[in-house]
DNA sequence: ATGACGATTCTATAATTCTAGAAATATAGA
DNA sequence: TCTATATTTCTAGAATTATAGAATCGTCAT
């Protein structure tokens, strides 16, 4: 991943309502949720989550697709693994201070699959 | 870590140059580096790289000791663990998906050492 | 076609962030 | 004390981002 990426979905997570709905939708899972619920959910103006949702979706850390009146939103798993592993290796040179720690979560995340 | 804090300190990486300041500091290790050096290896301006220190210094990313004339700067190991982990926990809720590739990254660091 | 619904785009205003010049502060040495 | 060096703080203008009202677009059912 490139700086200029990795800024870029950095920019896209930092701020608070995103970061929301990017956590709502990583419970979602991958089958995704409505715009309209993501509202609902988090009491977010329909025009500025679509604002928002457009930010994520620049950044690569979501997709769309469209269902009948519905827009799904599903969280991008490929984008947030790869600012995660850029992060780790690439800003802090799996300094072991900061990336050993990480290891326990990481395999559990494997074991207990999600 | 608390949602807020996170938003502030993915804000304070979400810039080329903080960025790029975190990263070099993270390769000089826990002895840190003269603003001076720093503004040097960047081409970034004093004033400019004051400024950029002092907010990633709020989020926690870096810490700051007077030696003489200098004021050595420091990557903050501890929060970018915390933030690492709140994304993976908190925020992708462990999901295998995003952080079970991770797991190499992190064991290779806890092994190598750095 | 018409109306309802879900969502986006347009637009404007408010607020924040970025940058760099100028001035100020702190330390060290002559 | 005077000067040089290292860094920060003050300040203001430029640029970007955030928010929300209004209008628009796409889909579905009647």
């Amino acid at each position: 991943m490139e700086t200029q990426n990795a800024v870029g979905a950095l920019s896209a997570l930092a701020h608070a309502s995103r970061l929301e709905i990017f956590r709502l939708l990583v419970q979602a899972g991958p089958e995704g949720m409505a715009a309209g619920d993501v509202a609902r959910a988090t009491g977010i103006l329909a025009n500025t989550l679509s604002t928002n949702l457009n930010i994520l979706a620049a950044a690569g850390l979501v997709a769309s697709r469209r269902e009948g009146r519905s827009i799904i939103y599903s969280a991008g798993y490929d984008a947030m693994r790869d600012l995660l592993a850029f992060l780790m290796e690439d800003c802090c040179a799996s300094r072991a201070e900061i990336c050993a720690p990480l290891a326990a979560i990481a395999s559990e995340a494997g074991a207990t699959e999600g």
